[in-house]
DNA sequence: AGCCAGTCTGAAACTTGTTCTAGATTAGCG
DNA sequence: CGCTAATCTAGAACAAGTTTCAGACTGGCT
C-alpha cells in the first residue's frame, strides 16, 4: 500500500508536479463545460498555462489525458467509499450501492463523464496500461464493497460481469439509449450473480 | 416484418445502391488490413471510387460509416444463426453458442472488428439512431437463440446485462486488455443469469 | 561560478476528419 | 428531345490532434 501506483515514473520537481496537477485541472475544466470535444490540446495547453509539446510531454495523446482524468476521480471516489462506505446487509446490495453513488457523481457532470468514458472505451493498445489502471481500480472498488476477504474464483467472474455492466450501461446513458433507471436496474441485475454468499 | 427497417429513407436507384456497397465493401477491406485509423475517408472514396462528398452524402461521418459497417455484418451474423441455429439444450447454452460464434466471426478479422467496436462506443449522440440499431438486432439475436416466445421482464434484464457484457467484453480483448478464455468466461457468467427458466 | 543534460517554450508543419464551392452528370418528366 | 432539380465530381479550405525544431531555461554537478 506505501508503495504508490507509479511504477516507472521517475520522481517528479514540484514544479512538474505543479504542471501535472494544472493540466489535469484545466482538462476537466474543459471537459465540464463542452464534453470530449471541447477538450481540445491547445486550449488545454494554454489554461494549464504550458506548451503543447509540455503537454505531449506529460500526456502523450488525448486519450491518455482523459483517461488519466478518470484514473484520477475513481481514486477520489474510491476514498469517499472508504470514508463512508456502504451499508447494505448483504454483498451484492453493498455493490450495487457503491455503483450507484459512482453513477450519481457522473451525473452531477455529465459532460466531464462524457468525455472520460468515451476517452477510456476508445483506448486502444496503445493506452493499455493507463486503460489497465482505471481497470483495476474500479474492481478494487467493487471489491471493498463486497468487503468479503479473498474473493472465489467465481466471486471474480461475477465482479467481471458486474464491470462490464457498469461500463457499458455508462455508456449507453451518456448516449441516451438508456435512462437512469434502466442502469439501476442493470447494475442491480448483474450484481444478483454475486448472490447471498457466505456468511 | 415486411416493412424493411428503413423509416425515412428514399428508394435509391441502382447505381446509388451500388455506390453504397462499394462503399461499405472499400471500408471493410481497409479495416481489415489496419483497423480503424486505416479507414480514411479519403482513401475510403477512393478505393469506392466515390467522390469524398459524395462519400459524406452517404455516411455523414466515419463513426457512421463503421457503424453502418457493424450493421451489415450483424444482419449476415443474424442471418447464418437463423440458418443453423445454436442446439444447446437450455437457453442459456444456446445464448452462449450464439455469442461465441458471433465472436468467432470478430476473431477472424480482428483489425475489422476493432474498427467496427470502436466506431459503435465511440459513437455519441451524434449517431443515435444507427447506434440503436446495432443494440436492437444484438438483443434480437439473443433473443433468437434463446428460443423462448415473448421473454418476462425478468429476461430482458438479463438480456441487457450479456448484452452488456458482450459489447464490453469485445472491447476488453480488442484492446489486449482480456484473453479469448476470459471472454467466454464471462459470456458465461453473464448467460448465466438467464437460468434454467420455465419449461 | 561554469557547464551539461534534460526540460520547457513558441511557432510552424503535417495529418486526417469534415465542410464548402463551382461546374459536370444524371434522373425524371412533359 | 429539352428542361429542371437533384446528384456527383474535383479540389480547395478549414479544424483539431500530433509532430518537429530551434532556442531559452532549470537543476544538478564539480
Amino acid at each position: 500500500m506505501t508503495a504508490e501506483a507509479r511504477p516507472a515514473t521517475p520522481p517528479l520537481t514540484e514544479r512538474q508536479e505543479a504542471r501535472r496537477r494544472r493540466i489535469l485541472e484545466a482538462t476537466a475544466e474543459l471537459a465540464r463545460r463542452g464534453g470530449f470535444e471541447a477538450v481540445q490540446m491547445r486550449e488545454v495547453a494554454e489554461a494549464a498555462e504550458v506548451a503543447l509539446g509540455t503537454l505531449y510531454r506529460y500526456f502523450p495523446s488525448k486519450v491518455h489525458l482523459l483517461v488519466a482524468t478518470l484514473q484520477d476521480r475513481l481514486q477520489q471516489l474510491r476514498a469517499a467509499l472508504r470514508a463512508r462506505p456502504p451499508a447494505g446487509d448483504d454483498p451484492a446490495a453493498r455493490v450495487t450501492e457503491a455503483l450507484m453513488r459512482a453513477f450519481r457523481s457522473m451525473r452531477r457532470e455529465p459532460q466531464l463523464a462524457d468525455a472520460m468514458v468515451r476517452a477510456l472505451t476508445f483506448a486502444d493498445r496503445g493506452a493499455g496500461p493507463e486503460a489497465d489502471a482505471v481497470s483495476r481500480l474500479t474492481t478494487a472498488i467493487i471489491l471493498d464493497a463486497m468487503g468479503t476477504g479473498h474473493p472465489t474464483p467465481d466471486q471474480l467472474c461475477a465482479v467481471r460481469v458486474i464491470e462490464h455492466t457498469w461500463h457499458s450501461a455508462l455508456i449507453c446513458w451518456l448516449s441516451g439509449r438508456e435512462s437512469i433507471a434502466q442502469v439501476r436496474t442493470d447494475i442491480e441485475t448483474a450484481c444478483g450473480l454475486i448472490g447471498p454468499a457466505a456468511p
